[in-house]
RNA sequence: GUGGCUGUAGCUCAGUUGGCAGAGCACCUGGUUGUGGUCCAGGGGGUCGCGGGUUCAAGUCCCGUCAGCCACCCCA
């Protein structure tokens, strides 16, 4: 083989693609860090009992082992490690629920983190789905106890994080936010007692609509077409104000359906709108058919879309979890969302909507006259670095023309041509040429600076394609 | 895991009823006096994904296999 081939769902960047994704991380770090989120890192790695002991997830696991393993060897004590095996994390949710627990005492609470790591999952990959991709996280965790307002401030928190990337030409985002409270009163408070069926069938009234999902809430969840009809007229409904929560109240009213459960959820729900409304007016709407698929949440939930870019499904996403972590003594419940940078990094990337000035990080390309002298194109290079430039020297004493098409073609905008004696007229100073503009001009290696937007690699929005 | 589509030059793709493997872009060289882009003239480059089979002859037809893309599933 020639070229090993591409590993499909194992994406890779080119650089300059890569100047986007890291620019994504360090604003979305920046604006969790200006939120007093902590930053952590966990292992790659977590003993498959951990990974297995919430939902069904199981298939998507990538388990680890060593290729020499002692397969015949099931005897003493060395054997504790396969015995659990390991595996691959495939969020970053539950490895900080361990963590929590295993740290719990050197930790404050609430506990505020944000994690920015790849996860993997063995599925099927296709466009903005992969097998390797990096999440990014923010979670609120308290110990006993955590206020319900920390379901509006984390989804805000996230909409910060889009919205510091809009001048890079980032769509804006929008927050679809519910309650599983809300959508488990209901369906108890029609007569329908599996509540888990009710939410995996409307989780997928998105994709198959109100008729297929009429038909699973029937096969799956044994709903009456009466029962089904009132849970369709329920996931409906949306909307960015309180509003959405009065209609709620009605349609429960209507259907005899209100209870305890019901009323504590739309209680949440309307507070977390109105502040939501208040802070980032338009980046959050109440959506009541979103579900959500993960059986852990218990309360507020949340997806998130790339405005115009609907099909590229859910980019963040989340919701509140009251027994994830549990020491048995203490429960430690959360909120969080978490980013899927690589889905949104590839879609800005696909569609054209956000490019990188340059691949490269050098401003300037030191031309080097003669391998004779490289050392005096070395020394302006020292200098120029020494005050934060970033400057390559050429690789070959090529001539000047080759010098400069090297430097163009890795859009490096600057060449600098060393001080020479071997013109006609004499002794000729240091020069510097905007190769974008042809301007050549004397310099100083001392003194000259580029222009501020020259002198790193930076994002800017592109041209889309179509 | 199931199904559909697609694998030809670095990239995007042509390639007829089987008949010597092509184009555009990119790349290299030259157009004298050390300064790129435009233009002109040359040039290099392909185990046609891989393995079998049919045939005088296979990029083309058949079987298998691998990879990629898309849909299902599920999710970020």
């Amino acid at each position: 083989m020639a070229r090993p081939t591409p590993l499909s769902g194992f994406p890779e960047l080119l650089p300059a693609e890569r100047v986007v994704e890291q620019h994504v991380l360090d604003t979305m770090r920046r604006t969790f860090e200006l939120h007093g989120f902590a930053g952590i890192e966990t292992r790659a790695v977590e003993p498959l009992d951990q990974l297995l002991r919430k939902g069904e997830t199981s298939k998507e696991i990538y388990v680890l082992r060593r290729l020499q393993e002692e397969d015949a060897e099931p005897a003493a004590g060395g054997q504790r490690e396969a015995e659990r095996g390991l595996g691959l994390h495939f969020d970053l949710t539950v490895p900080f629920a361990r963590f929590v627990l295993e740290n719990a005492g050197h930790l404050q609470f609430p506990f505020r983190r944000y994690q920015i790591q790849k996860v993997w999952r063995g599925e099927r990959p296709q466009d903005g789905r992969f097998r390797e991709f990096v999440q990014a996280d923010v979670d609120v965790v308290g110990a006993g106890e955590l206020p319900a307002h920390y379901e509006a401030e984390l989804p805000l928190v996230m909409a910060d994080a889009f919205a510091a990337l809009a001048d890079v030409g980032v769509p804006p985002v929008r927050i679809l936010v519910n309650n599983r409270r809300v959508m488990e009163g209901f369906a108890r408070g029609i007569g329908l007692d599996d509540v888990d069926a009710v939410l995996r069938s409307v989780d997928k009234l998105a994709k198959v609509g109100p008729e297929a999902v009429a038909a699973l809430l029937a096969d799956e969840a044994g709903a009456s077409p009466a029962q089904a009809a009132a849970m369709l007229e329920l996931a409906a409904l949306r909307g960015e104000d309180a509003g959405v929560v009065d209609r709620v109240h009605e349609l429960a009213a209507r259907h005899g359906a209100a209870n305890e459960l019901l009323d504590q959820g739309l209680a949440e729900l309307g507070a977390l709108l109105e502040v939501a409304a208040r802070r980032a007016p338009g980046r959050v709407v109440a959506d009541l058919a979103i579900a959500r698929g993960l059986d852990y949440y218990t309360g507020a939930v949340y997806e998130s879309v790339l405005v115009g870019h609907e099909d590229l499904g859910s980019i963040c996403s989340g919701g509140r979890y009251d027994a994830l972590a549990s020491d048995g003594t203490t429960t430690y419940p959360g909120v969080g969302l978490s980013i899927g940078v690589s889905r949104l990094v590839s879609r800005l990337l696909s569609a054209g909507l956000v490019r990188a000035t340059r691949g490269v990080p050098s401003a300037v390309v030191v031309a080097v006259t003669s391998e004779e002298t490289r050392a005096e194109s070395e020394a302006v290079a020292a200098a120029l670095r020494a005050r934060g430039i970033p400057v390559e020297v050429a690789p070959s004493a090529a001539k000047f023309g080759k010098q400069i098409r090297y430097a163009d073609r890795r859009g490096v905008p600057f060449v600098w041509f060393p001080a020479s004696s071997a013109g006609d007229d004499g002794a000729i100073g240091h020069q510097v040429k905007d190769i974008r503009s042809g301007e050549q001009v004397p310099a100083d290696a001392a003194t000259w600076e580029p222009p501020a937007q020259d002198r790193f690699p930076r994002v800017v929005p592109g041209t889309p394609a179509q």
